[in-house]
DNA sequence: CACTAAGTTTACGTTGACGTAAACGTTAGA
DNA sequence: TCTAACGTTTACGTCAACGTAAACTTAGTG
């Protein structure tokens, strides 16, 4: 047990791909699977694929994305949000722009909850109802 | 345009399939396919499937749903809440467990959904501040 | 050393949610 | 009358996001 950097919040730890499988209760295809569409690129051991904490976070907001039912395709362009790496001006207007579009399509999403739930408790109420008088 | 039931706001109005698919923007192809999946049952004047209000209102569940990342099965499922045809109390209780369920996912969304806004504020603030010193 | 547990690549299969095309039936208007 | 705009069914195609083998390579263990 001496092999993979330490755990802990040391910034430096690796994962394995079954460690990350488990940890998000994911298959280690569908891991492989965010690699080929270039969501993850973790580097390599000789064959064997090793993660660090900035693939994990990627993993982590990939998951999130579905959660939100986005595509993988929407999940990459949100990512790469992130980075840093724009330098042009144009691209930085157009990444603003992209992020106000994300912000919108959250609005509506957070509406569309707030009225889910709310449709959720009259049923849930109205269940209770009709258990009282159709008695227990 | 003496044919189809007045507009308004009477309940009784009568939609065609792709006045509905104007209105919600989306195909008619969709719309015969949530007929497909069991999602809508139009009624019919000979062979031409005629939808009501309520029909209407399916569809705008189905496609909040959507917007959500459900299924259509998910969606059909939630939308069988709202139906107080349960009679059974097993069935009532289940379904009280599987609103609470659906109202679990809703709140990780809206926990995902505000930490998604977060970031995308911070990559937003950085690009601004990106635009500043970059001059513009 | 044989065996098991984890890793790898390649590749075909599957499921959901439609798209797209073909072939056909009404109905209103020039 | 014919054609343009709507409707219909049937059916194969497609795309994303994996599932599911198959066939293979290490690494550690009784």
């Amino acid at each position: 047990m001496a092999k993979a950097a330490a755990k802990g919040s040391d910034t430096s730890a690796e994962y394995s791909i079954s460690q990350l499988a488990k940890e998000f209760n994911i298959t280690t295809r569908s891991i492989r699977h965010y690699e080929d569409v270039g969501l993850l690129s973790p580097t390599r051991s000789g064959q064997t694929r090793i993660y660090t904490q900035a693939d994990r976070t990627r993993l982590r907001l990939i998951l999130r994305g579905k959660r939100l039912g986005l595509s993988l395709e929407d999940s990459r362009e949100i990512i790469d949000m992130y980075e840093p790496g724009k330098t042009n001006v144009d691209q930085l207007k157009k990444l603003i722009d992209a992020i106000q579009l994300q912000r919108n399509k959250l609005n509506q999403q957070l509406d569309d909850i707030s009225k889910l739930l709310k449709d959720l408790n009259q049923a849930e109420a109205d269940c209770i109802d009709a258990l009282k008088t159709n008695g227990n």
